[in-house]
DNA sequence: CGTTGAGTTGAGCTCTGTCAATAGCTGTGG
DNA sequence: CCACAGCTATTGACAGAGCTCAACTCAACG
């Protein structure tokens, strides 16, 4: 664990190699991931501007260095360093607009509208309009939680897709076969067949 | 309309006397309000700093005085003003928080949970556990938009709070009855007979 | 008193979550 | 080199939340 939500934060970090993911836990135990940090990434800069306690829990996903650095330093540094603070603005604002994506994800579309613009996102290869790979850089259990489904719903999906020619699924890699019919699903145009 | 997402931004707004809705539409037409801005609030800040569109919609809901600021000027104000910059630092911090807490509402609760959550958020006032009444600023419609989910699914849970013996609701008035019940609701702790 | 918008109620249905059982891989140790 | 433990993933059966369509009620206002 690298922090939990609604504790005091003394300062906030920076990823120096491995992943980090920042979550929110329902009373049940469900989990939903806001976002998946790698390298070079700051993690609970928010509780440094406003309000005193991280807004969520973060945990290593697997062996993680991390980089400290005092709220007041930063605080400092940005007091004196304009373009820093720029900088600063800049990737608060950049979370935010994926967050907006976020919230549009799961209040207004469907798992597969979701799951295609995921995969569509993530294959940001686009030879001709041809059929490139995506390898699924987290397990599928993990990508259900990025998407705020379960596994099993997840998985049932996947097969949909399959079937529909859209996609081939072997271990962690997804062929994309047609991914204009991914488009129409990830906007809404079309719905998958059961 | 302020504006539309996906359409470049020259700068942002504040809010002068009115009400402004920002929201996401379904490709169905479907309707999620992220955020509701007053007198004073600051809309459309993010592409001043990242991207250069707005990230969602904007909309008047009654008639609406807005100040309009260039993006250049803001950002020469910020470079020369670093307290200026902490400030919005902090209010774009605050809008991250808030975010995150309707991902995980919308991902992670149920309708019963964030009701019974934004009720008693608007109902500041905790006279005792007494009972106080919490006067709703927009029309059910409107709220039903605010908690992602649709009128008439709204209708029946607040009926079903009000059977509970949880509320009273007299048009816009809803009179919080049981203040423990609701927040062992928002909690999740408990759940909401039918 | 009629019109208009807000709100309610009913019926049906779909998505998706849960539980449970099964299958497939992977790496470890005998 | 094989068997087993422990994940990861799939599949089936079922139930429940919430959405949609449609009809209906209600209050306000001219």
């Amino acid at each position: 664990m690298v922090f939990w939500q609604d504790t005091p934060a003394e300062g906030f970090y920076v990823v120096v190699s491995g992943k980090v993911k920042v979550f929110k836990l329902s009373f049940e135990g469900r989990e939903q991931i806001l976002h998946l940090f790698g390298p070079g990434e700051p993690i609970g800069e928010v509780p440094v501007f406003a309000g005193e306690t991280f807004p969520a829990n973060a945990q290593t996903m697997e062996a993680t260095e991390l980089l400290f650095f005092p709220r007041s330093k930063l605080r400092d540094l940005l007091a004196q360093n304009p373009s820093l603070a720029m900088n600063m603005l800049a990737v608060l604002s950049r979370r935010l607009r994926e967050f907006t994506r976020l919230i549009e994800d799961l209040s207004l579309k469907e798992l597969p509208s979701r799951l295609a613009a995921y995969l569509l996102h993530q294959s940001r290869t686009p030879s001709g309009d041809g059929c490139d790979v995506v390898t699924l850089d987290v397990t599928k259990g993990v990508l259900s939680k990025i998407l705020g489904t379960s596994q099993e719903t997840l998985s049932r999906v996947l097969k949909r897709m399959s079937e529909a020619g859209f996609i081939d699924v072997d271990r962690r890699d997804i062929r994309i076969l047609d991914r204009s019919s991914l488009e129409a699903l990830a906007e809404g145009l079309q719905s998958l067949e059961r």
